[in-house]
Order: structure tokens, then C-alpha cells, then sequence
DNA sequence: TATGAATGAGAGTTCATTCAT
DNA sequence: AATGAATGAACTCTCATTCAT
């Protein structure tokens, strides 16, 4: 390996620490909150350093959190198998333990601690999308009933329950990943098992 | 009017620019964040000037915010009579349509912004009162049938999801009073209809 | 008594009151420290009205400090007789005693609690004056012995060591004028009794 | 030299720089008057920088306080010989010199300037100290005279006289040291020599 | 590439002083 | 004469960012 390879290497190195630090950062502290001093230190190098792989607090935060949000907006509009409980319980699970897994912490930060980034409104677009997603499922059989909703706002509601528990649920359960599945499950029932009878 | 009565409406318009205007702050900035000086800017006033009528950002964060804290802890206290659909929706709305009515923005920026202030986990303890109480009124009908649920923090979940709803009814539909209790309705109907059959 | 006599006659009172209540607070502030507000309050009055009678917080301070100055630096002059003893220390006690009875707290403040203000090197001036005094008493004495004096600093510390020790004494003895005055004899017998021996 | 080593170098630079500007202002104003923008222009920095090197204005005013204060201390509870002038005058000149020497300004800062800081009685507590052993040494030749002191607060008067005539010495002699050692054996003379026969 | 010293703007807060009333 | 609201500059301290080395 000659020395550009090995610059190449150590400098992948250090970016991947920042990185690494920057999550525990963001993970405790909110984006404003977060301090450069500390994630420089926690990973082993310079507060300057860091803005030679980084151009700002700004920079750093979103080189972690866009393909978060590519991947949760991507998989949210995955079309899943209509269920005859209208809702494919199942392949949602399955999409929030793959995010849950992959990206816990990153979801955390993404729906608590972004205040002050351009993710600021992430929950909201997030919710947004889901409450779309539903309310398009849901429509032939308002139609086929010749029913409708008074305010489709309660679209908005639901969804936004759903994600709120779900950030709840990572909250409490940390890495047991079999609770978490758990109450998963339960809190989509809770929330999805015979909806359209209550709305 | 007399001087006296005079300087006394000055003071008081003074006060409520004051109050106004941390308001503004405090909703789109936490705690933490807010300025005391961005606040003095946009009540037309300086820095040093809320000091007259505050003693510190402290004093005057709870200034605005002990008063909802406390109706809104009574209304959870509150005896509530017991309805066969196991929940007294009707006075639940109604406490909830009081305290929409007269703190608005203070329930938004107690339930969200309030790090770094003395009602930091406001929203946490909110949660578990609410969990609690439903908790305790469930418990007979699971005794009864000689069930449990599998995890309790499923209780949790659901106040959460409402409390969450309470708030995002409010941001969206501002003033109009009509909407929120029509909205309101259905998100409790949504949540708790069936509530048991759903455990 | 007409109106503008009465004016007057409220106005001294005022002034009193500023005067009583600054006294207080440079007795346990420094000047730099001491507070325009708090001596307002304790006054009765406002903050802004103390600018009707003085003209700034300096002419405060002088305004109380200056006939103390103009006392003491009066007494230091006077011609005291002769004594065997080279010093005429019944009639020093009587002008300290004098001083402490009726300056007690001014000339407190004036030794320890002046700094900022024009009296912030009274200390010295006043040990200057002392030492030179006593320098002056001594030197027929050491001219008959054709003796001198290896440095004359030694004045200097002799009567900061008797300024000190008043300001010492008024502390701790309060309004015991009893024990003022037998403190202050013995002070000045341990310093001045057979000083022309040990110098 | 090395980059690191002239690192180290201008670090400790600025460090002597902040230490010796903030010696001028404690030696002018008193701790809590001192001003850290002071400290910093007349170290020729700005004011955050001086954060680098010190924690607080009162970590940088124990910095330089703390090691006088240990010396002094120890100093005091040293062990004397005695002698049959019932002081070791010698030794007590060391001591003094010792000190001149090493924390000229810091002592004087110590006992005149340092209200508001941990050292705030840092001059009443010294006095105590010295008194206190003052009384002790001469104890026995009271009982062996069967006499007594009045009020043996005399023994702090003179130890006051003492603490403040150290300190007036310097303040008068600067880097003369052997001007210093005249006076002070001079002063400790005059108080001290025969002083049972006054008391 | 990396350092770390330094900046500069901004934070909350205090207070002598001014001034319209 | 008196009020008390308001100012504005000062305070200590923090921190993202820059830059000479």
C-alpha cells in the first residue's frame, strides 16, 4: 500500500469516527444543542479537524441523515399486498424492524433532536406520507360503501400515532429487538385492527 | 384616567408585549434556545427592560407555563364518572376543549419545547398520569375475564398517541373551535372504541 | 407654614433619609458595589429621584464623605501640647474618640469601603499626614541625642498600624464606646509608650 | 525547535500573558470589579480566548492565589525556636522575605482585593492565625507575673499591625529586598521588642 | 492532513442614569 | 418633586468556525 493509499485509508478512518461520534452527539442533544467541541473529541481529533471533512454543524448532520430519510420515504411508498384488514400488518412490521434495525439511532435523532436542521419538519413530511398512504388505501372502501370521512385530518392523527409510538417503543425497548417486534405488533393492532369500523 | 391608572396600562401592555412575544419564541425556539433579546426585540422593547418585569428567562418561562401545567393536571385528577363504553368521553373532550380554548399555544410549547426548564419531561409525566388512569380502568374488565395484557407499556403507547393527537389537533386547526371537537371526538372514538377487544 | 416652605421642608427630609440610607449601604458595600437602587428603596423613594438632589452616585458619596475628611484631617493638625511621653495621648484618645462618636460609620467606609470614588487613597493620605506629624514630634528628640532615624518609613507603617487598629476596633466593638476607649489607650500605649527606645 | 515545542511555547506565552494582565487588574480592582475583557485586552487576546486557559475569572484568580495562600499558611504553622525574647525574630524575617520574594503582588491582592473570591477573609483568618500563637507564646510569662491582659483582643490589634505593615513594606519597597529586610526586622522591633512590658 | 489557538458574535443578566409624565 | 419605565453599556461566559503553522 503506498502513501496516498494509506492517506486514502487513515483519512476514511477519521471521517468514519466523526460520524460515529456525531450519532452519540446527536443522539443526546438536539442538532442546535450538539457541540462540534464534543464530537471532535469524542472521536479522537480536533474541533478544526473536523471541517476538513465536513464544511459545517449543518454539513455533518445531513451526510448522516439523508439516507435515513431516503431509505424510510422509499420504503414507505414500497406497495405492499392488500390484506382483506386492509392494512398488510405484517410487511410493515417487517419495514419498521428493517429501519429499527439499521437505523435506530438515526430515526431517533431524525424524529426528536433535528430542531434547528433542514429536517426540522421531518416528522410532520413523515407523517404526511403515511397519512396519504393510508387514506389511498382505505378510499374503495369508503367508495364501495358509499361512506366518507367527515375529516380526513384523522388520517393525519393516526399516522402520526403510528410514528410517535414507534419512536416510543426504541425509547424503551433499546436493542431487544424481540419486545420491540412485540409491541410493535401490538400497537399496530391497537391502532390499525378494524379501523374503518371506527372511523 | 389618572396618571397613576395610566402608567399601571403602560406596564401592563408592556408585560403582555412582553408575554406575547416570549410566546412567539418559545413556539418556534425551545427553552434552551429562545432569546431573551430576540424576545425584548419583537415586544419593542430592550434586553434589559424584561428584567423590570421578569426576574429571569426562568421566571418568566413559568410565568406562562405554571398556570396550564396546573389546570391541566386537575382536569387528570378529576373524578370522571364511569360510562359503559368504560371511558367518560364526553367530559374528557370537554376538559380537553377547556384547556384548548384558553392554552393554546402554552400546551404546544410545555408538551415540546420546554427543554432545559423545570417542565422538561412535562410530556412524560403527562403520558404516564393519563397511562396510569386508563391502566386503573381497564384492570377490572381484564380481571373479570380472567386476561392480562401481554405488556403494560402498551398503555403507555396509547396515552402517548393521545396526548400527541391533543397537540396536533391544535396546531392544525387553530381557532376553530368546531373542528377541534369534532377532530377530538373521533380521535378518542379512533383510540379507545373497542379499546378492550383490541388488547 | 406656606407651601414652598413645606416643599422644603419635605425635600431636607428626603435628602436625610437618602443620606441615612447610603450611609448603610456603603457601610456594607464597597462604593464601586454599593447599589443606587437599594439605596433608594431603603430611602422610600425612587431609584430617579435620588438625581433630584444628587447629581451622580460620586456626588453621593462625597457628599457624605466630605466633611468627615475635612474633620479629620482638621483634628491631625491641631497643636496637642507636649508631653513627657513625646505624645499627648490623652488628647490623641479624645480626638479619636471624638471622631469615632460622631463619624463612626463614614469613617469606616472611608478606610475600607472607598475604593472607586476620589477618597480611594484616603488611607495613605491619612497615614502620610499622621507619619509626617509624628515624624515632625520626634525629631528635636533624636537632634539632642544626634541620633537619626535608619529609614523614616518607619513612621509611615507606626501610623498605618494606629489607623488600622482604629478601624479594627470600631469593628469590633460596635457602640461599646467603653471599650473603645480602652482598647484605643492600649493601642496607642503599645505602639507609642518608649517608641523613641525601640526605634 | 518543533512546531510542538513552539506550540507549547506561545500556549504558555499567552498563559504568562493572562496571568501577569490579570496580576495589574486583581492589584486595581478588587475580584469582583475586575473585568475579564480587561484581562484579556492587556493580555492582548480577546475575552473568550482566556477560556482556553482557565475555566472561570475565579479559577483564574484561585490559580494565582492558591499556591501564596499554601505557602503563607504553612509558613505560619511552622515551628519556631524559642527565644528568651520570646520571638524568633530571625526566622519570622525569613519567612517574611521568603515570601516578598516569591508572591509580592499575589499577597498583596490576597489581603486587600480579594472580596467576592474564596479568599474573601483571607486577611481576618491570617490575623486569627497569628494572634492565636501570639497569646499562646506569651501565656507563660503571664501566669509566671500572675497578671492578665484586660481584653485580649489587643493580641489581634497587634497582629493586624503586623500582617498590614508587611504589606505596606512591600507596597513602599518594590524589588529593593534589602530595604525590605531592614524594615521589617525595624517593625518587628518596634512592636514587638519589650512588647510584654506595654501590654 | 492535522493542530489548536484565536476570533467574534451571541447568550443571560445587571445597573447607573435619563426622561416623559 | 417624584415616578418608574426605559435605555445602553457593561458584565461573565460559550461556541461554531477560521487560520497560521
Amino acid at each position: 500500500m503506498n502513501r496516498s493509499l494509506l492517506m486514502q485509508y487513515l483519512k476514511d478512518d477519521v471521517k468514519e469516527a466523526i460520524v460515529r461520534s456525531a450519532l452519540m452527539e446527536f443522539k443526546s442533544k438536539s442538532y442546535l444543542e450538539a457541540s462540534m467541541r464534543t464530537i471532535a473529541k469524542n472521536a479522537g481529533i480536533t474541533a478544526g479537524n473536523i471541517y476538513r471533512y465536513f464544511q459545517s454543524k449543518d454539513d455533518l448532520f445531513n451526510y448522516i441523515m439523508d439516507p435515513v430519510w431516503k431509505d424510510v420515504t422509499r420504503i414507505i411508498f414500497d406497495n405492499y399486498e392488500y390484506t382483506e384488514d386492509f392494512f398488510p400488518i405484517t410487511e410493515i412490521i417487517n419495514s419498521i424492524m428493517y429501519i429499527y434495525k439499521r437505523f435506530n439511532a438515526e430515526l431517533f435523532i431524525l424524529l426528536n433532536n433535528s430542531k434547528g436542521s433542514k429536517y426540522e419538519n421531518v416528522k410532520e413530511r413523515l407523517v404526511s406520507l403515511i397519512s396519504k398512504r393510508l387514506e389511498d388505501e382505505m378510499a374503495p372502501f369508503f367508495k364501495a360503501d358509499n361512506r366518507e370521512v367527515k375529516d380526513t385530518f384523522i388520517f393525519n392523527i393516526i399516522s402520526n400515532a403510528v410514528v410517535e409510538s414507534i419512536y416510543l417503543i426504541m425509547k424503551e425497548c433499546g436493542d431487544d429487538y424481540v419486545r420491540v417486534e412485540a409491541l410493535t405488533k401490538q400497537m399496530i393492532t391497537v391502532f390499525a385492527k378494524d379501523l374503518y369500523h371506527r372511523l
